[in-house]
DNA sequence: CATTTATTACGAAATCTTTCGTAAAAACTA
DNA sequence: TAGTTTTTACGAAAGATTTCGTAATAAATG
């Protein structure tokens, strides 16, 4: 039996997040440090959403230390997963390529990396093409 | 001079310029008998969002008949574009590929359409020589 | 015309999200 | 040890979003 519980991160949940993602396990003034390149935030800001995401089960966190440490506990590719099914829906009427054509259409891609997305595409065409 | 108000719709907002941007202007009881099948949502409900939705631009209302008309006021193509791009910088790291992989890896996406994005790849890679 | 039905207007409750102030506890420092 | 710094805990304010109840108005119906 499957049981699909997702909780879409919010904006603020997802910026952590992917300061998880990219830096691994961190203390709360680590997290918070990183944020601060990009914009104001407080220390307890930062430290009231991680234990907001403890209870929803987004980051897991060790508390053997007085300094604790947070580590995100849903997989970022499972979340980008969730989050593109979420706006195919929301916005694209569920059609993927629609969406392909925006985001290459909007974004300088490199010709490696659109050498990369043919090929996964001949992989999904079965090869033979 | 160029002015950027790009205000992200909310879900629910979203939920509604869907319904208008398919069946294009419409009035309150038409889209509420839409939002319907979908899921629970109150007459006045969904006329409060437009009211809203008028007041941000979202929406451009005819009020010449008692009955009002609601129309889309922003493309959705625009729209798209830039829930894209958000959702990128968001959850990808801005990277397009990876959203692209997602996108094409999670949904089925028949042969045409896969044909369709090689193409457009291949005139990304033309132009961009 | 009187009654019912449909629509708009609008305030406000309920909820969710983000932010911060304050306090307590622990660790460090001089 | 006394004072300073760091960290956690937590309530609550502020703001945004969603939902709905109620009232007023207009239209339709009998």
């Amino acid at each position: 039996m499957m049981q699909s519980n997702f909780q879409r991160p919010t904006e603020a949940e997802l910026e952590i997040l992917q300061v998880l993602w990219t830096s691994g396990p961190s203390t709360v003034r680590q997290i918070n440090d990183t944020l601060q390149t990009k914009r104001e935030v407080g220390y307890t800001t930062t430290l009231k959403l991680l234990q907001i995401m403890a209870q929803k089960n987004l980051v897991e966190v060790d508390k053997r230390q007085r300094t604790h440490i947070y580590e995100a506990s849903i997989e970022q590719e499972t979340t980008q997963k969730q989050l593109v099914d979420q706006l195919l829906d929301a916005a694209f009427g569920g059609s993927a390529k629609k969406l392909v054509m925006q985001a290459l259409g909007n974004k300088k891609t490199s010709q490696k990396e659109l050498e990369e997305i043919k090929k996964m595409i001949e992989r999904l065409e079965g090869g033979a093409q």
